[in-house]
DNA sequence: GAAAGAAAAAATGTGCACATTTGGCACGGC
DNA sequence: GCCGTGCCAAATGTGCACATTTTTTCTTTC
């Protein structure tokens, strides 16, 4: 050894996945608006990691359609228009029905007595007027009954869906994160246990065109950038910002 | 100038795309060998190429789920086990489920017709014994019913599905290429045209299961790597192999 | 004064050199 | 004879320097 001083930053397996999952939060919190341009140099300084790293992150995130990217301009924030956001709730809600389709033909008693304590633990966080539980009770529902199926393909097509979906509600339902109803997933539960496909698909339809009948297109004009550095603030690797050439 | 010598290839915007399409046709075609390794090093000489570029190429391949890639150990043709075509195969049923619920509720006139004429071509391929036609309109219809939602997140979706499944099919099902039968296309638009959701999932779960069933393990001994610079012969960029270091 | 052009600055894309990790092979001990 | 240990070769991962493209800004001209 002693033949380098001290090598700042190489060979860190798991700081990809930092700065992804950094970043990913980011957007999933809302904390990045529609339209904030996402610079390869800056964002390489505020996490103290070499640019490489900060690229390799972002063209995997464009890869999932979770950023925008254009050839030789960079990364952005997409900006949905409402019917894009209108595209991914129709998706999710064709694939739903699918996944009824099939759930029906196989539902037992140990199913219904999840999906039923779920919908008691959402009840109780509606209840207790825990918003924050509430609406994550309420996606996880959607969760469990795909998951119900057992398929790790149908999981994870879903889960890309619920997340797109979330990042754009948050430009178009700013204060009030979408709740579901818990009694219209009641009755998506009920029509399960009658194994009614039809009623089931019917119901669920119709609570997703409810939850699309919330959205409203005032936030459009919400400002298109912000200050990266506080957004990353806490997220910060190594705690210093590397020697950075000053 | 004259700072330099001859720059190889640099800035070549479409030699990505080029790579890229080179080697999912290669696996599409069912010309890489499931357990396939693919090396960088050699991949860079066939083509032609930067390491660089073949390494962008396999992680987006991978990021795709066709190539398994494995952290500092490079990237394989993966080896599915007949679940995970099984998973596959059920995630496209589900989805086609899904479509069809949709479907169901806007048929009209002009839709009817074009998926009549759609069964014709089909029909036509079938009595002429054309059978390359065949297999290419039976994987049409179902992205015929996808797109006449006109959604490109499920018609992405199913695309995604119907190729990672085109891959898998030529592990398992080596000579003859799964055709969809006619009939029970036509089974699944008559059901349309009655809109009787019911029947058009009923059928549609019963062609998916005809033809998983159809699924054989016996290639699964098939030869686990091969000669890759055969493979991509004719797919070399620039002609020669580059000056190579001399 | 405004528009067009050119030069400069900034940001993205790429090849290369090198670090790191992995896998195989030989050697030696039990 | 077999297993553990340690080196060697090969393949992957990463930072950096530089090329290219884009964007900004300053200058010039009508």
């Amino acid at each position: 050894m002693a033949m380098r001083a001290q090598r700042i930053g190489k060979a860190n397996p798991a700081e990809d996945e930092a700065v992804y999952q950094a970043v990913l939060r980011a957007l999933l919190e809302g904390k990045l608006k529609a339209g904030t341009k996402l610079a390869e140099t800056p964002l390489a300084a505020i996490f103290g990691v070499s640019r490489e790293r900060i690229r390799k992150v972002l063209h995997r995130l464009g890869a999932e359609r979770r950023l925008e990217m254009i050839p030789n301009r960079g990364a952005r924030v997409p900006r949905p228009t409402l019917d894009d956001v209108r595209r991914v709730y129709e998706a999710h809600r064709v694939l739903e029905a699918g996944v009824l389709s099939q759930l029906v033909l196989r539902v037992d008693d140990l199913l219904l007595a999840r999906l039923d304590a779920h919908l008691a633990e959402e009840r109780g966080a509606a209840q207790r007027g825990d918003r924050a539980a509430s609406v994550r009770l309420s996606g996880a529902f959607h969760v469990h009954l795909v998951e119900a199926l057992g398929n790790p393909e149908l999981s994870r097509m879903l889960a890309d869906l619920l997340s797109r979906s979330s990042v754009m509600v948050s430009v178009y339902e700013p204060a009030a994160q979408s709740i579901c109803a818990v009694d219209e997933h009641g009755a998506i539960v009920a029509a399960l246990r009658d194994r009614d496909l039809l009623r089931a698909i019917a119901v669920s339809r119709e609570h997703f065109l409810h939850v699309e009948g919330r959205l409203r297109l005032d936030a459009d004009g919400s400002m298109p950038t912000e200050d990266l550095a506080a957004v990353f603030a806490e997220r910060r690797l190594r705690g210093k910002v590397r020697s950075a050439g000053s």
